[in-house]
DNA sequence: TCCTAAGCGAGACGGTACGTCTTGTCTTCCA
DNA sequence: TGGAAGACAAGACGTACCGTCTCGCTTAGGA
């Protein structure tokens, strides 16, 4: 790691590129976005772009780590429950603070790769739970990483649901539904 | 509609895209297929693929539709049970014998565009079932449309998740780990 | 060589990039031209473009090629005098006919790899007359490779000098008087 | 002019930019060196080059200019011949001793400009000559314009080859062969 | 069996976006 | 606080793809 402090500028820029981005996927979707649409929108000269970025891609990659690197501040100030599924709480609290880009980022409207770095953090951590509670058998007859699986990717199409749909219920009620489902709140059904 | 049976040479360039179009999804993913990709393998000229398909993602739906009809003939047969998981049965083992089909357009390498027709078709079959049953108040306190989301979603995940992984299990057995798991499959976890 | 004749319209495009170099050129010099000036005047796309040549170099070179082949026709037909110096009169006539065009291809305007085109095309030309006229040893005390060099470009910065200043004499008088300069027309200087 | 000396830093500065550009226009030519290799080669921030150069060009004049300077002290000395042509001895003379730069300055590798300033320079020693000694009329019938063209870029064309041919024949031999050429060297060729 | 409309390949074309490169200006930081 | 470092805007470059088009050749399938 580099510790010093870049070059305001640079802090300037960066913002404005990333901010251009969310914009501009909430108002076309990631894919329709053109790389001058940014520059035009952030005020940013195309070799600038691509001094800090490695394409469009990287751009919307760094929004992302940074959702994830305050996530992990949040999460590791403690005060959540345990268990597998405790990591939902909040997530859906953190969605529902940075509303704006998490849609952008998270939501319908980004690009697939995101939904697969979202993936395979959440499985990293399911999987490190299981480890821990190294209960070695399979749940109810259900194949360890198929249960994973499911559990994070509820979760995912839960989320991308409910920022989609305008946030209508407040996280803990969501995160409510989410344990509901994942313990068979199916279960009373033909 | 046009009654009349196509020119035999129609028929062939149509069904020559659309293997081209197959075979060069899973070797490369949707994205990353080029018409000029998909004109040199099928061996056709760029005006004829463009007589035939608007663009590429219309090459692709078309295969969708095939699936699509060829599945309702199947269900329109009967045969399976009722309720509103119903319909995965049919559909793993539909899945099982287009495999290499489903591979492609409905798996990980395909685009978003077919999946949110896969999720629009499912999406109205279960509520259409709900109707049907018409037990008009939510389920377990779990409203309605969120419910129904997690059944699709869910079952798309699965299905997903079967074909990138080679087909790990038989249908039957991924209709019933996935009914288990809408009825509370997790339940017993912490 | 491919004796088979282009398309129409690839005569047609190509023609109209040619045009648009020259007039370019004539205009605001060689190197100021940009690829997209000329797009716009041949209204011609950016793709088109480089479908038909390597760059903006290959254009121009392109239209040497065609007065070199042009020329060399003439050449061919006969009818001038014999000697070292016999091409002077053809090409000063060449010029003057095809005036435009030499003033934007051979032109103080122009680029550098045009003269050093045409200087290799001169300079070929001269080392074959010395070798018919085999008469072996240096000229008057001279060496045949400084020699030669100096009547290639001393004709160059002729004609040139000649185009620059808007054809102030008839061709006839330019080759007449490149031959006095070449045979001694300083001679009576201090 | 500023008759304080430059700061010793200024000096250094400048010359570890001049001296940077001659060597990389022997190695890559001058229209293929670009700032940012200037820079490199010299040490040198960005800003720091457009503080004391206006541009690339200006940087190669400047080169130019110093060689001029010199080249008009030597020739202030006297002890050269009288007439049209004596400019000639000495200043192949200075081009054997500062081959060098010469080589990068005046040789063809070197730009356009260049070669014009030097023209300039010369045909203005040529024009002053022909009015010191005012035979006012045509010699020998050339026009006077016409044939101090011819005496100015004959002796550049001389110079560039035998600059870039490795300085084959010694100033002194190279001057002789000159004043031949122009007065009638080429005479008794058919 | 002919012949005629259509299907077709080939590929030119304009257009748009990309990622790279270079220039000359302008801001920031540091000595 | 003055000058070096280098971030920046501007914009040209050559490449890749797209969807439209024009051209002839081939070939069904009805007369």
């Amino acid at each position: 790691m580099d510790g010093s402090k870049p070059d305001r500028r640079v802090r300037r820029t960066r913002r404005a590129l990333q901010d251009a981005l969310i914009a501009l996927i909430l108002e076309k979707g990631y894919e329709a976005v053109t790389v001058q649409d940014i520059l035009d929108r952030a005020d940013v000269g195309r070799s600038t772009f691509y001094a800090h970025f490695l394409d469009k891609e990287a751009l919307l990659t760094s929004q992302f780590e940074n959702l994830q690197a305050d996530f992990e501040q949040h999460w590791a100030q403690g005060g959540h429950g345990v268990g597998l599924l405790a990591f939902s709480l909040p997530m859906f609290l953190h969605a529902q603070r940075y509303q704006r880009v998490y849609r952008a980022v998270v939501g319908k409207h980004s690009g697939q790769l995101i939904h697969q770095h979202l993936e395979s953090y959440l499985m990293a951590h399911v999987q490190r739970q299981f480890e821990q509670e190294n209960v070695g058998k399979p749940v109810g007859d259900i194949p360890r990483d198929l249960l994973a699986h499911h559990i994070v990717s509820s979760f995912m199409s839960l989320l991308i649901w409910w920022l989609e749909h305008g946030l209508p219920h407040p996280a803990e009620r969501m995160a409510d539904l989410y344990q509901r489902l994942m313990r068979g709140g199916v279960g009373d059904l033909p």
